[in-house]
DNA sequence: TAACCGTGGAA
DNA sequence: TTTCCAAGGTT
């Protein structure tokens, strides 16, 4: 029985790899972008920058680096510090395991590589949070070894460049470019070559309406002479976040609100957030917060509906009802999974958006119920 | 392998 | 509005 089979990549010859390491080396040399992680070669620089760079945009990162380097200067520094702050430094980045693991991982440099990032495959990639991308990224960029780092980018240029049809979502495709890419890291300049690799499918190999005239290496490229660029790479489809209706509610108390932190697994583990849980289908919403409250001991002398927001995760789409209530009396002894929080001091904790969301909505309401009222004005 | 884990920008 | 996705890692 035919068997379908695999477009064999020929391994390029030793001239084609001069000419691609020139052409691309060349380029780099003359348009990288000046990013605020390529001033020196610092190790925790760089570290810190490719953790906050997974999934993430360069624009987004950029400001979040700054703060973030001048909060934890050093791998002690971050080592150091309380986890609560290190939070408070990524609140609004997202994937937020990326900063405990990075923390615990800056823990493990300190007492067993004394405070010096490793240098070697093995032990790197034992660290929290760094994967098979970020090792090489790290080894390449800041010590300069020859090692892969094969991202999205490097997926999608080399795609292009050999005409891989596999699927990139695979991590059987990730490994076999990550053999290829092996082949073509020059032995003078692996931390340029594969950043200058990143930085042609960030600038000119994009996803979509990628800029083959101008490209430093359009005489290389295999796809291009076929004209199919647009069609690699091939990637399958990720399934759209399911939705999922949540309660939420702003629960007041002689100025102080109800906090609730998270299960320590799964989405938005850990984090501090606004009392919540989901809310099956007709259910009134209402009703399921206050009897949830109610078994806390926490009674409610009146509630009110306040409306709807919604926030999408990567798998999971929220469609919140948002109530607001003012509770009886805080006498009754909480768990550790819940607190009361004067509203002043709220800036200390770091919120994920959908609930800065919920507190938008809630301050909102709030300050047009005051208006009204008359006590503004 | 496939699901899980955030967010915001662009088309 | 919807879809895709951006320097991935963990389970």
């Amino acid at each position: 029985m035919a068997r379908k089979k695999h477009q064999p990549i020929q391994p390029p010859g030793k001239e084609w790899i001069r000419s691609l390491q020139n052409h691309l080396l060349g380029w780099y040399d003359e348009v990288k972008r000046d990013l605020p992680w390529r001033k020196d070669q610092d190790p925790y620089k760089i570290w810190v920058s490719e953790i906050m760079l997974q999934q993430t945009r360069v624009d987004t990162v950029i400001p979040y680096y700054l703060r973030f380097m001048e909060k934890f200067p050093t791998v002690r520094d971050l080592a150091e510090a309380d986890e609560d702050d290190v939070i408070k430094a990524w609140e609004g980045l997202g994937y937020y395991s990326r900063a405990r693991n990075l923390q615990a991982a800056a823990k493990e440099v300190c007492e067993r590589h004394g405070g010096v990032v490793p240098r070697d495959p093995a032990s790197i990639s034992r660290l929290k949070g760094i994967g098979p991308y970020t090792a090489g990224a790290i080894l390449s960029i800041a010590y300069n070894l020859r090692v892969p780092a094969v991202d999205g980018n490097v997926m999608r240029v080399m795609s292009r460049w050999f005409v891989l049809k596999e699927d990139v979502t695979k991590v059987s495709t990730r490994r076999l470019l990550e053999e290829l890419d092996l082949a073509l890291i020059p032995e003078d300049r692996p931390g340029d070559f594969n950043q200058a690799l990143m930085e042609l499918g960030a600038l000119v190999c994009t996803p979509i309406h990628p800029a083959c005239d101008s490209c430093p290496v359009r005489q290389e490229c295999k796809a291009r002479a076929l004209g199919i660029q647009h069609e690699l790479p091939v990637k399958k489809k990720a399934k759209p976040p399911a939705p999922v209706p949540m309660v939420v509610g702003w629960i007041r108390n002689h100025g102080r609100v109800l906090l609730e932190r998270r299960p320590e697994e799964g989405l938005l583990a850990g984090m501090w957030g606004l009392p919540s849980l989901e809310r099956e289908g007709a259910e009134n919403p209402v009703g399921l917060l206050t009897n949830r409250l109610s078994s806390l001991g926490i009674h409610l002398a009146s509630e009110t509906l306040l409306g709807e927001v919604e926030h999408v995760f990567s798998h999971r789409r929220w469609q919140v009802t948002v109530i607001e209530g003012e509770a009886i009396s805080t006498e009754s002894s909480l768990s550790d999974a819940f607190r009361w929080v004067k509203e002043d001091e709220l800036e200390a904790y770091a919120f994920p958006k959908v609930y800065h969301k919920a507190m938008r909505l809630a301050q909102q309401k709030t300050d047009k119920e005051a208006a009204v009222q008359g006590r503004l004005f």
